[in-house]
DNA sequence: CTGTATCCGAATTGATACTG
DNA sequence: CAGTATCAATTCGGATACAG
């Protein structure tokens, strides 16, 4: 395992790894919302984005922000003002993961439906 | 929260919140690298995912397997041989979305570096 | 071979309370 | 406002044993 075939011009599999497990921390339920969050609202503050992300902590949001902006996803900038204001902002690499991740959106909001008709068959079947 | 702006077609919440939930059921770390071995490899057996999919248990692999047919990912066919063969394939479905995911693959790949140094430069800041 | 069932420790997460 | 700290509850995941 470690790409898809139409992927890969090298093979090597420490690299392979590295990118299983960047897309493991990358992946996760709430970084891609709030993917989307700053993608359709550009740079906001961090009880816009818990507001825009309906069904997250404040603990979960905070922590999604911090291992977001470790990674590099987003910035976020502390104005010197009470009370404080932190607006976070999508960097070119966050910018490119959320359109990248734009294909899995389509396909989920084109597929919604035979989804559906699949989890019903299934669980009618057992 | 909900899409992408450039893709809404429509807004309603409902529709957003199951694509919500339909990504995330599918986009953990698990069924992302059975998808990938199942692209890369075509219709395999249980064993063979297995051994394509290092590190994942059998416990994992088969909850995986059965909450990719539930959303229709994966067909399963069990042969009556002795010993059995079950084999897994994708549904047009599943291979929509490795392709939408190989996306994200080929961000993974080309910013592994960026994504590195970001995490090195963050982690000497604290 | 391809599972299912069970146990158990580890890791995630949510709720709540508190702080600069 | 934007967090941090803490605790309880749930979930996850690996190991093991067993079955068709």
């Amino acid at each position: 395992m470690g790409k898809p075939p139409h992927t890969s011009y090298h093979s090597d599999p420490r690299v392979d790894a590295l990118v299983d497990e960047t897309i493991g921390r990358v992946a996760d339920k709430w970084t891609l919302l709030v993917l989307e969050a700053l993608e359709e609202a550009g740079e906001q503050r961090f009880s816009a984005i818990g507001r825009a992300v309906p069904g997250i902590s404040q603990k979960m949001l905070t922590q999604t922000l911090r291992q977001m902006e470790r990674e590099g996803l987003v910035t976020r900038t502390v104005h010197a003002e009470v009370p404080p204001r932190v607006e976070y902002r999508l960097t070119v690499l966050g910018h490119d993961l959320a359109e990248a991740f734009c294909g899995v959106w389509h396909w989920a909001e084109r597929n919604i439906e035979t989804i559906e008709a699949a989890r019903a068959a299934f669980d009618a079947r057992q």
